[in-house]
DNA sequence: TCTGGGGTCCTATAGCCT
DNA sequence: TCTGAGGCTATAGGACCC
């Protein structure tokens, strides 16, 4: 008898999310304690030497001025500015300043998916207010509290949303509804949709396909024959900007995790051997104090041609011995060819366990 | 010449079982 | 007893994200 009221009520039902990406995160903070680096490019990663191996984890927006981006190399950015300051990376400075941005968060609403430090949604569909409105006071909040600024997507989902942030930066707000999808969305390369990396961007072009207007009007059977069932189905949707994706707000760890790249290509296995060793010792311990065990024991090794290779050991029974993990580590390290010089050694735990 | 470190998820393949 | 078809699990590699 109530069914027609309510199921009225759930199918005209449209969510609200924002989307909110703090700007140049860990070169803000770093500008903000240290007031004498406002408005100079600024470089942070690595440990902060940009002779070094690393890679740039932010560049204040005066450093991308000089074609500066994440992910570059330390020494490339170094080469395109060498007046730029470089810093290394301080994630308890950055942890702290991201716990009081997503304190302010979860004032507006508890439903938050963290992700990363710089970035979170929200959902505030329940709230009877303006999601303009409520996204104008989260900015002035954040920058009152905290001195920083950032950029907001609004949009019916978190697929939209977080495109809709990144259309206006630094300290944009963009919204994006169901019917300007078309016109906003469309135009845009296929690069800017999440979960279009490097490799699919090629596969694209290669076909024809740049924008994600084109990538729209392909068959969903086609997408499937070409990026299989899962992915292809995924960009079918995506395309159009479908994504009934539910908030993660709480979640547990699948795996842990220990690499270091050397600062010199090796080929002394006693090295490689300590390293590991270290490395196992960190990640066991890590484990244990977040009340895990592992069942499944992997080590990685990157050649200096990049090329990675991985071994993995699945033990019979749950674990959280350090002594029994670097056994089974050895163990697949022992099954690694080391003719080539090392570049990367890693250590992965995964099948944890409570 | 260069290409970090912490993760997640997907795919292909191989072995085993029914 | 032979031959497959599936299902399940472990393994290795790779794409992608921040």
């Amino acid at each position: 008898m109530f069914t027609f009221a309510f199921s009225c009520d759930i199918v005209s039902f449209m969510r609200r999310i924002l989307h909110i990406d703090m700007d140049a995160f860990f070169a803000s903070v770093e500008q903000k304690r240290h007031p004498e680096l406002m408005g100079k490019p600024v470089v942070v990663g690595g440990d902060g030497d940009p002779t070094k191996r690393g890679v740039v984890s932010t560049a204040s927006y005066e450093a991308r001025k000089f074609g500066i981006h994440s992910a570059m190399p330390l020494r490339t950015a170094y080469r395109l500015c060498p007046k730029a300051v470089f810093l290394p990376v301080d994630y308890e400075e950055y942890s702290r300043a991201s716990e009081r941005i997503k304190g302010i968060l979860r004032e507006f609403s508890p439903i938050l998916e963290e992700s990363g430090l710089d970035e979170a949604f929200l959902d505030i569909s329940q709230i009877d207010r303006e999601p303009e409105e409520i996204a104008m006071e989260i900015k002035r909040r954040i920058k009152d509290e905290t001195g920083l600024t950032c950029s907001i997507g609004i949009a019916p989902n978190k697929l939209l949303a977080k495109i809709a942030s990144d259309m206006q930066k630094p300290n944009g707000l963009t919204i994006i509804g169901e019917g300007n999808i078309e016109t906003h969305v469309w135009q845009l390369p296929v690069r800017k949709l999440w979960g279009v990396g490097p490799k699919t961007e090629a596969h694209l072009k290669a076909m024809g396909i740049n924008t994600i207007g084109e990538l729209a009007s392909i068959s969903l059977d086609n997408l499937i024959e070409w990026f299989g069932k899962s992915y292809g189905r995924y960009l079918y949707e995506a395309s159009k900007g479908i994504d009934e994706s539910p908030l993660i707000t709480h979640w547990e760890p699948k795996s842990m995790s220990r690499e270091i790249t050397f600062q010199n290509d090796i080929s002394n296995y006693q090295v490689i051997a300590k390293t590991l060793a270290e490395l196992i010792k960190e990640v066991a311990s890590n484990m244990e104090e977040a009340g895990y065990k592992v069942k499944t024991i992997t080590v990685k090794v990157r050649f200096n041609d990049f090329k990675t290779h991985t071994r993995a050991k699945t033990l019979p029974q749950p674990t959280d011995s350090s002594e029994e993990i670097k056994k089974a580590a050895f163990d697949c390290l022992g099954r690694i060819n080391l003719k080539k010089k090392v570049r990367l050694i890693g250590i992965r735990l995964s099948k944890l366990q409570i």
